[in-house]
DNA sequence: TCAAAAGTGTTATCCTTACACCCATGT
DNA sequence: ACATGGGTGTAAGGATAACACTTTTGA
């Protein structure tokens, strides 16, 4: 509207790459696991898209399938340099062959997360570390309404009061973590700490970044393809469902995994089956890259008119 | 501020501001209708999104109740501003009381994209205008590979050869169409015009913007209840039905849209009941606004093993 | 032979979709 | 009376979640 005098700032491109390698799911660092690789947004790209995928390629010597822009914001973590715009952006590969050289490397998420994993029932950490700490955090609010809503956020985002657990608010709950103080990016923000917690920090607002694409992963797999652009051509069932447990930080139930895959028909039979291993020989399965085309694996979800 | 290094650049705030008044959809524009509300980002504001929020209340005098990021890219049809970033949000406001003053103004969704109003069946212009030059664009590809490619486009984005409509591809479309030179703003940045479609252009790349979040706001209503930031407090079935129609640009069936409201535990009663109108009074509603809390309205679609 | 993993059946329940039909009000 | 919109009931089909059980390999 009004053409108004602008104010200079500079762009990073901020890259959260993820892959999932021996049922681990990973995320490239920087730093020695303390940053996302990022890099400064060159004008010569012919888009942001384009900036981040070369970027990242001669990085690591790694061919970006699917990449999607995950979020922008002025990171308020460095006053300094308060002129910063930083533009996420998520990808995923496959699995990592060869550790990458330097101070680069590929980090299991949980490691940051340590409560985000549910494969293997409730972790330890979140009655251990998390809610006695949140609790004394919703009791100290000064009023009622501020308590009953804290007390409401946390059952809803951590399963507490007979709330189920929703693996999809992983933002969500990194951001009440950091308000509640147990975070230690948020005691560099100037808020009180309250207790430490396991699970790594990260540079900047880096790991709120990495929960933002974890969080649009976790959702994206339920209604997209996506997870085939992190396995090798050919894998067996039991290898995908690991990979989406990997993802979603939940164990899935064995049997009625197959039958959604078979029921959606998204893959086939190569005819050929493993050999080797411990167990029974898997048939070999390759994704249907037919029915790929931006198709949603889900209906519509409105009850739609008759025909129409 | 202080240097000005090689990669200076402006960011700017483009908001997609949404409202449904008397069942028609609505966004405010400017420059009468042929552009989006936009302005610099101040640094003096605390976030990008309270940018967005002060920016927009004082010039629309509206509050702002829901507001996300939509997405973020460089505006590569200003080939002289080339280092303008457009930060572009999403906002929800209740019907708009008095028309705002100047240049700025409501304009019907559909004006600007009128192939995707399929509450009264498959528009005219899809068979009259668009289909008939884009099977031309598909012939004329140069190989079999890529007129295959376009051929498998065309039918899943705009229902052709017997695949059905999907409302949420609105954004798809629209690059399509970009693609195919369908839309005036193509033939600015140097594709050869094709055919003129109905349907108004706007400034820059704004029209490419609000098809991005029509389309996200038509895959939201879906999964999260944020059709409400739409209503008035109080509303009837058919209004709320009315609005969902509005934004999905299609029909609903009537009975199992109230079942699924009534499943679903979004609204309530309010024990008052319309008066005046034509036909039989109805009753009622407000949304439950103690339910509103992050809930996803969708289950996990994924199948979760035992108990966990 | 046993562990590990693959694969097959079956059931109850819920959600979706699609019908058809009756009720209350204003003109 | 009739048009307009509000509201109810019911039945078929498919998807989901939860069972338990058999089969084939390597060690």
């Amino acid at each position: 509207m009004t053409e108004a005098p602008a104010h200079a700032l500079h762009a990073e491109l901020v890259a959260v790459l993820a892959a999932v390698s021996l049922g681990q799911p990973r995320v490239l660092t920087t730093r020695c696991g303390q940053a996302l690789p990022a890099g400064p947004f060159q004008m010569l790209h012919r888009s942001l898209q384009a900036g981040l995928r070369s970027w990242v390629e001669t990085q690591t010597q790694h061919s970006l399938g699917y990449v999607e822009q995950l979020y922008t914001f002025a990171d308020r973590e460095r006053p300094e340099a308060a002129h910063v715009l930083s533009i996420s952006y998520l990808g995923l590969t496959c699995e990592p062959e060869q550790p990458p050289q330097g101070d680069t490397s590929w980090q299991d998420w949980y490691s940051y997360f340590p409560w985000e994993d549910w494969r293997d029932g409730p972790p330890a950490v979140l009655a251990q570390h998390i809610l006695p700490p949140l609790q004394a955090w919703v009791d100290e609010a000064s009023n009622t309404a501020l308590r009953q809503s804290r007390q409401a956020r946390v059952a809803i985002n951590f399963g507490a009061d007979g709330q189920a657990w929703n693996e999809d608010l992983v933002l969500q709950r990194y951001e009440l973590l950091f308000e509640a103080g147990l975070v230690e990016e948020a005691t560099r923000r100037g808020i009180a700490a309250r207790a430490s917690l396991p699970g790594r920090a990260m540079q900047h607002d880096h790991r709120r970044i990495l929960a933002t694409g974890i969080a649009r992963l976790r959702a994206k797999i339920k209604y997209r393809p996506v997870v085939f652009e992190l396995m090798p051509p050919e894998f067996t069932l039991l290898q995908l469902q690991q990979t989406v447990e990997a993802l979603a930080g939940r164990g899935l139930h064995k049997q009625n995994f197959r039958r959604l895959m078979e029921q959606q028909h998204l893959v086939e039979e190569t005819g050929a089956m493993t050999a080797g291993a411990a167990g029974r020989p898997a048939k070999l399965f390759r994704f249907r890259s037919d029915v790929l085309q931006e198709r949603a694996i889900t209906g519509s979800k409105l009850p739609l008119a008759r025909g129409a």
